[in-house]
Parts: structure tokens; sequence; C-alpha cells
DNA sequence: TCCGCAATGTTGACGGCGTTAACTCGCGGC
DNA sequence: GCCGCGAGTTAACGCCGTCAACATTGCGGA
């Protein structure tokens, strides 16, 4: 299927993608401890050192693989927003989308524990800030349409609207942090899920009343 | 000062202590990929296998040393935590003090990230499920008194107590990871504090309002 | 008192990892 | 035709986790 085996000629071809291919699914496997230079290059059919023409070392692949860990939960997190019926009132709508994405996102989390962590673990060779303190985040620019969507239809006050992103990304990463390896992991599915749309309850609560507490 | 140099007799004496407090400064100055076995064995003045009399290995040490930094944390929020004026009404007073253990909870990520990683950095090693679900966590059981002194003080409605523990924990937990090495982390502190102000204000305004959105 | 044994710490070795240095292959342009 | 340079190779170093086998100690029972 990919291009990581058959190799013919002394040159790979397509190297950098291959390794790159190979780190996902490391990283699916094990999570981010799991992504190593050497395993990945073995699966590229090439010696272990060849990464070193494409990479500037593990840490470098780690953060590529991590860049596309986060490209999948913007995927996922997309892909569900299409399948929200587009009928009754446009806050409904609104609503109902930045729900879906935050469903999408945790089970994300839940289908993906690997790939999750890896698109969350901190990396030391950093990718540059290419917008002025922003990184390239994509799910997080969607999230932020979402909640603009809740202005434009006047389930929130405009006052309200900045760091209204900031909260709700906030909330749901930290509920799937907190299922996912924290206080909560244990508990059956039924209770996760009630704790989960508890969560997106009280910050959708939260950002849809005009005004603030204390 | 500690226990782990200056060994005169063939045993140590106190060597899991010491092993863990070598973990404790590695977490710190590297976070949780720095805390190896044999560096805090070396630094511990002792041979790297003896630690395999103390800890089942690695990932053992990493999950004490977990434990310890989970500590810390709720020691910080619990010292923050007296330092608010008991002055005022009780509502108002219960307020403050959940705002001051969410800050506490956010300088510890600020201030010691090393150690903040760790204490939430997954481990192959689990700890045994002590009391039914929820793990050991102190911060988590911390908060959820916070919480409760929210529905004494009537401020928040009693229907609404369940999961509004973790509904805060998420919050301040995701905006803490968002703000140490998400899409914030390149901000200047003064739009970090703005930030994380507003996250809190959201989900205490989520939590101080009767019923739900939607 | 002394002796044995279990707890504790040691040395040595193995395989895996990241990384550097020095070498080789082969395609594209002159 | 050759040659330069990008792309891949082998060899080696030091670090890590871990196992097996051995050494030392101190403590409790005869």
């Amino acid at each position: 299927m990919s291009s990581s085996e058959n190799r013919t000629s002394y040159h790979h071809g397509n190297l950098a993608n291959a390794l790159e291919e190979a780190g996902i699914g490391l990283a699916r496997a094990g999570g981010p401890d799991a992504v190593a230079l050497r395993e990945a290059a073995r699966r590229a059919g090439v010696s272990a050192t060849a990464a070193y023409r494409h990479f500037a070392g593990q840490q470098d692949l780690l953060e590529r693989v991590k860049q596309r860990a986060l490209a999948m939960l913007a995927d996922q997190m997309r892909a569900a927003l299409v399948k929200v019926p587009q009928v009754g009132e446009p806050g409904d709508i609104a609503i109902a989308r930045l729900y879906a994405a935050c469903w999408a996102y945790l089970g994300f989390a839940r289908d993906e524990p690997g790939c999750f962590a890896t698109a969350f673990r901190r990396t030391k060779a950093e990718a540059p800030p290419d917008d002025g303190g922003m990184v390239g985040d994509d799910a997080f620019r969607l999230l932020g349409s979402l909640v603009d969507a809740l202005v434009d239809t006047g389930r929130m006050a405009e006052e309200d609207r900045p760091g209204a992103d900031l909260a709700t990304w906030a909330a749901v990463h930290g509920v799937a942090v907190l299922l996912l390896d924290g206080p909560l992991r244990h508990l059956p599915a039924a209770a996760q899920n009630a704790a989960a749309e508890r969560t997106l309850d009280t910050i959708v609560n939260g950002l849809t009343r005009r005004g603030r507490a204390v």
C-alpha cells in the first residue's frame, strides 16, 4: 500500500514521507515514547542514519509526527461537522456544531490514544511561531470559527467573545486528558460520557450567558 | 542536606527515598523523560542496579516521582488557600478560595513545568485504583471540596453539583496545558494571564448559574 | 556468642537507542 | 565522459534499561 517497502534502487525516493508514516504507526501503537528513529528507519527499509538526511534528529521526526497527529485530530473534527444536520434555528445549529466538534475531539482521544498523546507531547525542537504567537493548530482555529458562529447567531454576547475559544478548547482538552489518564480513567464508559457531557454543558452554559461571575 | 551523599557503610539505609528525591530533581530540570534510573542511582551514590531492590524498574520509579509531583501540586494549592482572607460573605469567600486554588494550579505549571509534566505523564506501571475508580489525586479531591463550598453557600444549585468538580478541573488543567505547550505558549505573560482569567471566569460563570444550555 | 540467611549493593554483560564520522553510490549537468 | 553533490551505508561511541551472578552486611535464632 504505502511507499515503505520494495525498494529497488539505491535511493529511496520518498524517504522523508515514509519515515513520518512509520512514525505515525509507532505513535499509534505505543504513543510518543515509541517513535524511535531507528525503528522508523527499519520499517522504511533503510539504515538508521539515513534519516539524518531528512530530519535534524529524533526530536525533529517526533515534531513532524506530532504535527501529523494534530492534523488527524482536526480532520476528525471536520468529518464530524459535515454530518451535523443543517436544520432548525441558526443558533441551535451553531451549538450543535460546537458540540459535534467537541465530541469528535473526545472520540479521537478515546480511539487513538497514542496519536492523541503524541499530538500534545512537548517537543524540544520547536516549530517556528508562524502567525505571531499562536502556532499552527488547525483544530484551535476550527474551534474558534465555531465560537464565532455562536456570536453571529446571537447565542453569545460579542463582548464575551475574546478568549472564549481558549476556554472551550481548555475545557474539552482538559476533560479528554482526565478521562484518558487522569482520575477518571477507570470509570465505566457510561460514566465517562456523562462526565464529559456535564463538562461540555457547563462550558457552553458559561459561554452563552451574558456577564461575568464575581 | 539530604541523604543522598557521603555514604560510609556498604548499605545505604534510605535508598528508596534518595532515589525518589534524585528523580524529583531530574524531573524538575528535564521533565519526565529525564528521570533515568541510572542517573538517579548515580546521584544517590550507588550502582545502577541497586535500584532494582526498591523499584520494579524505571517505570516504577517514574510512577513514584509522578505521585510526588502530584503531591507537590496539591501542596501548592493548599498553601495558596491559607492566604485567602476569610472576610466578607461566605459565598464570596468560597469563590475566592476556588480562584486561589486554580491560580496556584496554573502557577505550579508555570514555575515547575518539569514537575507538572511529570505529574501528568502516563506511566506503564499503574498505581492500584485505591478508592474504586478514582485514583488518589489529592488535588482533585481538594478541588471537589471547594466546589462543595459553592453549594453550601448557595452560589451553586445542588442539582448542578454532580460533575462540577470535573468541569472545573478540566478547565484549569486544560488552560495550564495550552499555556505551557499548546497554541498559547509564545504569548507574553500578560496575555497569558488574561486568557487564563477569562477561562476561569467562564467556568465559574457556567457553574454558578442554574439550568443547562441547549 | 556465633552462625546462617535474607536483604541490600556490586560487577559484568546484552541489546536498543540517538548521534557523529567517514565512506559509497549514482543521477544530472557540464 | 566525468564529476559533484544529494542520498544512503557501515562503524563506532556513550547512554539507557535490564538480567544474572556474585559480594557484603546486619539481624535473629540456636
